[in-house]
DNA sequence: GCATAATGCAAACAATCGTTTACTTTTTCA
DNA sequence: TGAAAAAGTAAACGATTGTTTGCATTATGC
């Protein structure tokens, strides 16, 4: 009972924020129109621009997360590739957070704007994390930024049906399997070089 | 000296086709614009329009190429991974192929009708190439799309840094290493079942 | 309780885009 | 050569979009 005094409208920032991170997921930013977001919520459109300033800042409320990769500090080394591939399939599995990640997505493909910003968010949060994991990581983070960012889009935004259709836990042995390879294959090319 | 009469704009639709390819690699298909288009090609945006009926139709002209998965046939499966990472990499450096590859990616994230289309026109062209190398391929498959579609993202859509950077021949070789992966551990699990 | 500020809405504004129309210029060919 | 067809242009149409404006309604705090 301190800071939480002027809020009444907390309810109609809500709704427009839940039905912009679906309409952003499911249509790309640009397909998106602030119309289809204020009648989602059931306002008028004048109120998603007072309470947000612009399209743009909209989308930019929708994008703030993060890839919570905190929890995979204690994972054992051997273990890392699995558990990388299964954590990234409980982000885009949450509705919240893979709604985020295909808004992200989507946009950062088709809004040169938002893809410099996401990459370099991206790049910089993921780096971070291989970083605490020695050089043999950092030197296939690369490589294996390819296969988990494929995988996504595969999976979650073109939803090819013979690997939209994969049970979890295949993919996760699958994926993870060539995940830990590229771990293992720069940490033995590290040995050599020493 | 035939069947070539009617024809003295094929000046202008050529130099229309072109600029389309490259604004809609570029720029994505909503994002490209006719008068755009027709800018660049030097002329009225209605002739885009008289050419190729409409947008959609415009789009289509740039969106038609075949993968030319031809040229793995006579490969040894043994070095399968290498060549399929490095005929992706020849398709998308090639201008005229890259631009279209380009588009086409494009367009399959923000249009539905296209992603549709284009999903169907590639898994189509897949499955054929993997039908022909028999079982274990097929069931690698869908991993090996993954990795594929992601190495093209990362590098040419997404242009991340430590990804675009990386030589052409270490990427052929590191995830030509990984796609074989897949297709050694399938072969061998075909060999486990019978 | 009442002034004030926040919340809400309808309507219009201004810009952009695909496409159409009306018209002129150029090319083609019998 | 000269008439018909093709190629080309300028301008406008109609729809959609993000955003602004003006005004009503509701909640808040003294």
């Amino acid at each position: 009972m301190s800071i939480e005094k002027p809020r009444k409208s907390e309810i109609a920032r809500n709704r427009i924020l839940e039905a912009a991170r679906r309409i952003f997921a499911d249509d790309g930013y640009e397909h998106a129109t602030i119309r289809a977001i204020a009648a989602e919520a059931s306002i008028n459109p004048s109120m998603v621009i007072r309470y947000y300033g612009s399209k743009e800042g909209l989308f930019a409320a929708v994008a703030k997360m993060d890839l919570k990769v905190a929890s995979l500090a204690g994972v054992p080394v051997a273990q890392l590739g699995e558990a990388l591939v299964g954590h990234a399939l409980d982000r885009w599995d949450d509705p919240k957070d893979g709604a985020a990640l295909a808004a992200m997505m989507r946009a950062s493909i088709s809004n040169e704007a938002a893809r410099e910003r996401i990459v370099a968010q991206f790049s910089e949060q993921v780096a971070g994390l291989f970083a605490t994991m020695g050089p043999a990581a950092v030197q296939a983070a690369p490589f294996i930024a390819t296969q988990m960012l494929g995988l996504a889009m595969a999976r979650y935004i073109w939803r090819v049906p013979s690997i939209a259709a994969l049970p979890k836990d295949l993919v996760v042995k699958q994926i993870g399997k060539a995940v830990q390879r590229y771990l293992d294959d720069a940490a033995e090319q590290q040995r050599k070089i020493l």
